[in-house]
DNA sequence: CATGAATGAGAGTTCATTCAT
DNA sequence: TATGAATGAACTCTCATTCAT
């Protein structure tokens, strides 16, 4: 009851649930979502079943908690470099590079890419994932991201579903079939399409 | 050995063939492959599960067996449309059409986008689907197709990957999430990204 | 109708069941009884499932068909080689090496204990079994091999069954193991053993 | 962490394990190796399959671990009263009868039978028993049984095989027809066999 | 007689989840 | 909090047998 011993005990808490996503992130990149099993991410993370469930209530509940860190993670150090650029052209370029060399997170477009699928089949899940998406981009203001790198020009014709999906495509092509694109070309085409894009050259709706 | 009790045989034993496909197609599409209970697809076209294991080794198999089907569907029918079109410029819009308005096909994209997310985790699956696409490829002679679209202009620098990996992509994006973008939005998007491409503003390697 | 067609048909029906026999022992003898199957027995045979069920009623009733034409088979040879020896020390001698080096029939040997197996599970299979042996050894006047064999001289006190156990479970035992004991071994411990028996050393029943 | 409740599942566990060894042992028995069915199994332990895969990775190695017990203490109790005679002679005398009424073994027996004849059928499993006996017998000093029974005074032509041939071969041939041979009869021959070898008189391989 | 399509019971195995400890 | 035993539903695949042709 003594104030320390709480805060031991959530400390201690706190670590498990810290190790448990740690081990998740691993074994969901390496076998995907569905094929994760949760004894396996468990035993990662150095605990057995019963430490899982005493955290997250599903293999669901944790796949979001963990999709909210990362791209929290992923949206927070691209600010940053934008935020970092002390021109326009170069937070442009940032900009570019960020979409046209997102070979490190390969694995986690297809993990994301998986989990999108696996929504569309379970309806319950497709709208937390929307309503979870949502969140973030509202609580990290990823619009804003889109206005500061292009200076606010234009309204969005979803140039930048485009971009992602063109993204994710490529990725999942690349994995499935790496003889087919190579990941120069592939950069080479997401910098292309990219500078479309920017260049108004492309969101041009059909009048 | 009579020859029309072979031929009844014949009969009744494709007949059983073209149900069981059409409810695999079916059932693929409503479920998903993984998800895809070989039952469900017997019953779905009138016949119990044995029925299905004297027609085809394994899901797998008839999932190969339809994917080659249905390609050959979809490339016959696009190669029709082409040589249907008596100039140029007008093979030219059919082809950004075929592109751009792909919207019926929209659930069979997303069933061969999980097959392939399941290729990636199954080595042996995925060097089999690599083999069945190149051999429809060769087939269907899709690269003439191509040619004969953009008059054999330019070599491949992978802007058809890109154009399917953009169409993929957002076939996926909208059906997670439809109010993320239209489906207008997303025609005009693929119109435009065609343009691009074929205007060779897109294609230029990095120097 | 015509008395010729009517033989015509029975010879080639006669024929089928022939060629369905040959490949039901091969199979037999390659797979076992319960894991042989009717597909394959068939197909051997060149035939489809259908031919065997016109033919059999049962995968058991064939295995009876079989066993009683094999036994039928063997007890033939062996009387006939008896009845060749001209005095009774030559027949005595060709009686132990029928025992010493059944060597070719290891394999059948091994398909009889496997079905005696099947048959102690199986109540009315085993009613089957023991009455059918009884009608071959009835039919082939067994005991009287053995009489001619041994002059006739002792009661039956088992020494025959003690020779075909110690037999079959030296088969066994060899085909499971072929490393615990070498063909030459076994060929000298079943001819002692044969010896003992007619020298009349064995069989004396505890006082 | 806490001792107690590690105990608690120690204990559980291992009363659980015994129970489902007990009741594979009786369905085993009763049904064979291969009819046994693992649901059968668990039930008789009052559990379900669950539950047995939660201790067996399957029920070849669940069988291996009963054999292994099993022989065990078959062998310990035969030790057991082996060391309880007081002089040779009496030592050769349990040891006979030991082979001689091995009645209460016989569904063992037969289930080993068994056993054998689908290792034969299946590669893998063959070497692990052909493995697994060997150990035992290294284990329990199987060698210095026999030594010790027969006072170490012959090299080993096979003997010991012969009368586990003779003995099993038996046993299965009671148990497929009774009526064939009566108990006592069986018991009769292989007291005499065991005379046989044992007096030398057998192990003499021909010249 | 022979075909071979179709049945359907049944097996082994996996794993998210529950719950007593 | 963490353990890990146990559940039970689900799934794929096999094969002897039936039966219309």
């Amino acid at each position: 009851m003594p104030r320390s011993t709480k805060n031991k005990h959530q400390e201690k808490s706190e670590a498990t649930r810290r190790k448990l996503f740690a081990a998740a992130l691993r074994v969901f990149l390496r076998d995907g979502f569905e094929a994760a099993r949760i004894e396996d991410i468990a035993a990662e993370a150095g605990f057995t079943r019963g430490a899982f469930y005493a955290h997250f209530p599903s293999k669901e509940d944790l796949f979001f908690a963990l999709v909210e860190q990362e791209m929290q993670k992923h949206l927070t150090r691209l600010r940053t470099e934008l935020e970092n650029c002390t021109d326009e052209a170069s937070r442009l370029l940032a900009f570019r590079n960020h979409y046209a060399t997102r070979s490190p997170l390969r694995a986690w477009s297809i993990l994301i890419l998986e989990f999108k699928l696996y929504a569309i089949r379970h309806p319950r899940i497709r709208a937390q994932l929307v309503r979870s998406y949502r969140s973030i981009r509202e609580k990290l203001k990823v619009e804003s991201l889109w206005q500061s790198a292009f200076c606010g020009v234009k309204g969005d014709s979803g140039e930048k579903e485009l971009l992602h999906a063109a993204l994710n495509g490529l990725v999942l092509q690349r994995a499935y079939d790496p003889s087919s694109i190579s990941a120069a070309q592939m950069a080479s085409l997401l910098g292309s399409l990219f500078d479309c894009i920017v260049g108004s050259k492309l969101p041009q709706p059909k009048p």
